[in-house]
DNA sequence: CTGAAAGCGCTTACAG
DNA sequence: CTGAAAGCGCTTACAG
């Protein structure tokens, strides 16, 4: 069943079926005639190929979700809250989602365009965009294929971004810290030659030690060299062996923070009483964690739906160049600080 | 840049240029010719419009992955677990994934072939198939679309099906009671007019029972209004109230039995001294409940990986008619029974 | 209000 | 080994 063919059956020709079938020319057709159609068309189930359709308009109503390929992406809550968003975003939309994964060895686009056409897709939102050299530049310098980034924001990026700042969580925590009588403040680091959200949290950190009065010392920083528990863990042994502890240290993730309550608690140090631990990221399990984390939230369900509804804007040119969103993260307060 | 572009450039056919693109037919173009059609497709980043492509080939190698359409969705253990599966299986296959968000508003399907035609899609995998009653009845009796359902097994369903007994599951989780000593056993059910899970459960019970040597009988059945942990609590609370307590409980899934544990610490009732606690699907989570939860898990990453597996063969006449694949649940024996 | 015809960017028998 | 042409199922000026 086609159109040609409830055409055919209904004794019209296809382009009235096709005006039939689209919402805004739907009243250039005669009420009688529309029944006859309507008819037939319920008689037969018809729907129309979007495939088809897709290639007439030259616009396909979907937008492609990229992430890397790896099925952990579902089970880390920082995409499943993205992604929640997006889907609330996408909801009310006439726009379908494809879910494009990219993984490392695949050959490396070159271009945005290229993705779009071998996908199907009208935009692209990036869940996170530091997926191949290649790719980094692209985003750096286009600005005319609909896409939006989300996050590890930097100013020379061309391309739309929604994104949430690492300095203004950080300063929250400080100055948490600080109101709560600490001086002596340590830092667990991320890995700062990989992540641009390690080196912002400590240069954040750095900052805020400035503004708010508590010194930022050397024996009182230690570098993880992944944003995982068993990394934390294992930095925060060497800190304990090593002796000289702060009083509060801020980690530079919750997985760090986790860690790092882990490595305290085995040498009787107590968590908050010895030492404050806050945490980054505030995952769900920071609520049943022992005790539980104080950490900074992204609203990570309100950027995946503002990453969607501006995509769209983009993608229906209702809105063009580089869209910058900024969202601010929030500082929770459990009892680990 | 279309194929007409390139070949002009080229200076050969749009066929041959088309013969380039696709690998089975590539060696039948000339070695030379081969070469002069790669520099200009390098040169000018091009690359086949796939819209374009499934027009004309008449199939999209896009599948569809069907939810209900809600954020919540993604945050749920069960769905996380299963995509994970489909992300894997779907990885080195050159298919794309879209994902179908259906909403209960909607105006009900009435037939396979417009989900596929109306997304442009060859096949479905449906994450939870019960989304509309037309949809159920469709899935009952047709056999000629691609699509696979995961779960929610009935006899009388004809699609392909991937799918864990929920027989074979209860089964080991009163084995594992009655060979711990428990002879006192109960159940705190699901809601049985709405889950065909709730009610399979309760019948795996019963069964059990009789083969087992201990008595189902009314005192010890209770049953919750919904799969929810607040709904557990519940009607633990009053089941402890009635007072008459087994020495066991098999409790229909996890949240049930965390909210039964969390009435049954707030009487003072110890798990597992005073009463031991099952739960069922094993949630991750389950690893940290105080005590930890003994359950039931489900392959689900397995039986997502499967349902593309078997979806695929469908989707390109590898295999054909109703394929169902069985899964075996695992006993996860942990501290609270 | 309606229809004939060109076009979207590919693929694929068919002929050479 | 290569090309001309029809076809996939729609949409959309254009003409009436």
């Amino acid at each position: 069943m086609n159109i040609r063919d409830i055409a055919k059956k209904t004794g019209v020709s296809v382009a009235t079926v096709s005006r039939f079938l689209d919402p805004q020319k739907k009243d250039l057709v005669r009420a009688e005639t529309r029944e006859k159609i309507d008819r037939i068309i319920r008689k037969y189930h018809y729907s129309p190929n979007r495939t088809a359709q897709a290639l007439s308009r030259q616009i396909n109503n979907t937008i492609g979700m990229v992430t890397p390929l790896s099925p952990d992406v579902v089970k880390s809550p920082y995409f499943e809250g993205l992604i929640a968003g997006i889907i609330e975003g996408i909801g009310p939309l006439a726009y379908d989602l494809k879910w494009i994964m990219i993984r490392n060895e695949d050959r490396e686009y070159c271009n945005l365009h290229e993705i779009l056409r071998e996908h199907s897709v009208d935009g692209l939102i990036f869940l996170t965009w530091r997926l191949s050299t290649n790719l980094v530049d692209e985003v750096q310098h286009r600005t005319d294929v609909p896409a939006v980034l989300i996050n590890d924001y930097s100013p020379s990026v061309r391309c739309s971004i929604v994104y949430c700042e690492n300095r203004s969580g950080v300063k929250k925590i400080c100055s948490h810290l600080t109101s709560k009588g600490y001086k002596r403040i340590g830092m667990l680091k991320g890995p700062e030659y990989i992540s641009l959200d390690a080196r912002e949290r400590f240069s954040a950190f750095k900052s805020s030690g400035k503004k708010m009065g508590f010194r930022v010392r050397d024996p009182f920083l230690y570098e993880c060299p992944r944003f995982e528990e068993e990394a934390g863990y294992q930095t925060m042994k060497l800190w304990v062996d090593k002796g000289n502890l702060p009083d509060a240290i801020f980690c530079a993730n919750d997985g760090l923070a986790i860690g790092a309550i882990r490595a305290l608690n085995e040498s009787k140090i107590k968590v908050p009483k010895d030492i404050a631990i806050v945490g980054y990221d505030d995952s769900p399990r920071n609520e049943t964690t022992n005790p539980p984390l104080t950490s900074v939230r992204q609203p990570l369900e309100a950027m995946g739906k503002a990453a969607v509804e501006t995509l769209v804007k983009l993608v229906s040119k209702e809105a063009k160049g580089a869209i910058r969103l900024k969202f601010e993260p929030e500082l929770i307060v459990r009892e680990s600080a």
